[in-house]
RNA sequence: GCGCCUGUAGCUCAGCUGGAUAGAGCGUUGGUCUACGAAACCAAAGGUCAUGGGUUCGAAUCCCGUCAGGCGCGCCA
């Protein structure tokens, strides 16, 4: 797959690709079998060269010769190939057959000059399919504020979808908002019964309604709003009808602040939806009762015990699924259905849904229902992201957003800040159960691994800024900067190093989208802080002879662009000091 | 009971479509600021990759069993 910049003569990629083919010319003309993938990888010992293949390995069985006969002879046939020779210094045959490569100066030197040319698009992917992708994630019922739980799912779903984008995907974001329902008519109840206890009427919360002070202050901001005017008809009406316009009130204004300050959150958390989707109006316009009429005449769903059920059996699920309540109330199955089945009408070539581990034993309902609708088994891709334990001083502290126990996105950030949030939720792998301990954050918040990202960052800024007159000339003239194509000029192994990290920042934006894994972005930021620390620990970039000076200025360059761009794909800012 | 996720250093976690001596951060110990930012660098200590089998030239990685933890199994959302 091509990656944009990186399609140009000088990619060190280039290299794994022409060792690809030599070994696979080689495997043809011997007549072996062929081996399902062609392995060139980047050895985590320096002493094993650049790039290493253990092809001759696998070959060895069906070749039946011993492996380092046949690394032997690899080695001369990649010796002998112009495209390989010409960037290559060594080829070693090592340990119990691998072929070991390492890589001329001059083939660093066209790498960089290839991603500097690339600007701020180094890395930047381009697809020979790009999809349009709808990326659904968050989507929480808006009667309380969002706690930590959803700020991982926020992190990483808006991490995810920036990296599809920039590894060359059309991605569309889209909140759905779970505004219809028993819950939101509990809640609902609830702001009405504070409500009008701060107003001095004794009406209770409903045994199973929400308790949190929050819903308190939303009842207060309503008295600010519109005074006792509704107080009469709450002590005449009582809170048993969810339905009563008096109700109806209190559930519209409550979810709409709630909504407000959700909304406002995510925004300063960097996070920010290309749509936010009601739930209400599929029910109300009649697109929940025309998607199920939809699946009673293709067959696709019936009617028994005087329900209505979806056919999802035969498509993996354990039982059927009901539609239709024998109350004749539909289910959130079915709204959720009439929502994915708009989703298609409009056209995406892939859906993505992200879901909190507790929703795991929706999916094979969902992936159902989309498969009758679009025919496609692969069109859902529902990503589950694992929970958060929240630890307080290593002592676990329960949620429960009814009880009002949680800890809020909000109070996560006022801890540790938006940068130090955002990359610590990111930084582990969504499918693995994440133990957050909130005094532990706040007294690392300073020795967090992203400081460590931004300082390098930051640092960088600082040596382009410090450039003396003649030398931060070089910086508007970047062709002039970068090294000639062919030019030995990086010969010290922390030049070396840096450059073959920042070489494989393209693949590394394909994989991680490929994957779904943003984590691997916060891993690789870090490793190349790292290589960039110790580049700067020994390699002087100004005050040393032009030449060099130059060539280290443009290394700098790419450096600092490639830092930049994993925060930003990370939703964290790149300061330019700290 | 069934399904999904997980078990890797003292702690939090990477590495998982098989590759050479299993990594990082924090913590611990000891070094490095008279040149571009010490929020950094260098070094040391710390591992039966839960466990038992299997496949393979090669297994933390793939398969099966066992143990342990989380989540789910509704005409709730």
């Amino acid at each position: 797959m091509m990656t944009g910049a990186w399609a140009s003569r000088g990619e060190i990629r280039l290299l794994e690709h022409a060792v690809q083919r030599v070994v696979s010319e080689w495997i043809t003309a011997e007549g072996w079998p062929s081996v399902a993938e062609i392995v060139v990888e980047r050895p985590a010992d320096n002493d094993h060269g650049d790039y290493a293949t253990p092809v001759c390995l696998q070959l060895a069985k069906s070749a039946r010769r011993a492996p380092r006969a046949l690394a032997e002879e690899l080695r001369d046939r990649l010796l002998a190939d112009p495209e390989v020779s010409e960037s290559v210094e060594a080829v070693e045959v090592a340990g119990p057959g691998f072929v070991n490569l390492t890589m001329r100066a001059s083939a660093l030197s066209g790498a960089v000059r290839t991603m500097l040319a690339a600007g701020d698009d180094v890395g930047r992917g381009r697809r020979e399919r790009p999809l349009h992708v709808l990326l659904e994630y968050v989507s929480v019922n808006p009667n309380g504020p969002l706690h930590v739980g959803h700020a991982r799912y926020a992190a990483y779903g808006n991490a995810l979808g920036r990296i599809m984008t920039f590894s060359g995907h059309r991605v569309s974001t889209e909140f759905y908002i779970n505004d219809y329902g028993r819950q939101m008519e509990m809640f609902g109840r609830s702001v009405a019964a504070r409500y009008a206890q701060a107003l001095g009427l004794d009406l209770q919360v409903p045994e199973d309604g929400y308790q949190g002070e929050y819903v308190k202050s939303i009842a207060g901001t309503i008295i600010a709003e519109i005074g006792d005017s509704r107080l009469e008809e709450l002590g005449a009406g009582g809170l048993e009808d969810a339905d009563a316009p008096g109700i109806h009130f209190f559930r519209v204004r409550g979810y709409e602040l709630v909504l407000e300050e959700m909304r406002a959150e995510l925004d300063s958390f960097g996070v920010s939806f290309d749509r936010w989707f009601s739930e209400t109006p599929l029910h109300t316009e009649g697109r929940v009762q025309g998607t199920i009429d939809q699946l009673l005449a293709s067959g696709d769903a019936y009617a028994r015990d005087e329900a209505v059920w979806l056919r999802t059996m035969p498509f993996g699920d354990d039982k059927d699924r009901v539609l239709i309540r024998s109350n004749e109330r539909p289910t959130y199955f079915a709204a959720d259905i009439a929502y994915h089945l708009d989703k298609l009408e409009r056209g995406f070539d892939h859906l993505i849904n992200i879901w909190g581990a507790d929703h795991h034993g929706y999916v094979p309902r969902m992936k159902a229902a989309v498969e009758i609708l679009s025919h496609d088994p692969e069109m859902l891709e529902i990503i589950i992201g694992q929970m958060v334990n929240l630890l307080e001083e290593g002592e676990l502290r329960q949620m429960s957003t009814r009880r009002g126990e949680m800890v809020t996105l909000g109070e996560l950030v006022d801890a540790v800040g938006v940068d130090a949030a955002r990359f610590f939720l990111v930084t582990r792998s969504h499918d693995q159960t994440l133990d957050l301990d909130l005094g532990l954050a706040r007294r690392q918040s300073s020795e967090n691994p992203v400081y460590y990202v931004q300082y390098a960052h930051a640092r960088i800024v600082s040596i382009l800024r410090n450039l003396p007159a003649e030398q931060a000339a070089w910086l508007s003239d970047e062709g002039g900067l970068a090294p000639t194509s062919g030019e030995d000029i990086f010969v010290l192994t922390h030049e070396r190093e840096l450059i073959k990290g920042l070489a494989g920042f393209p693949q590394l934006v394909m994989e991680a989208a490929d994957r779904r894994a943003p984590h691997r972005v916060a891993g690789y930021a870090q490793e190349l802080a790292g290589l960039f620390h110790v580049f700067y620990k020994n390699c002087r970039v100004i005050g040393v002879e032009p030449a060099v000076s130059r060539s280290r200025v443009a290394l700098c360059l790419v450096s600092q662009r490639v830092l930049a761009r994993c925060l930003d794909l990370l939703g964290v800012s790149a300061p330019e000091s700290m």
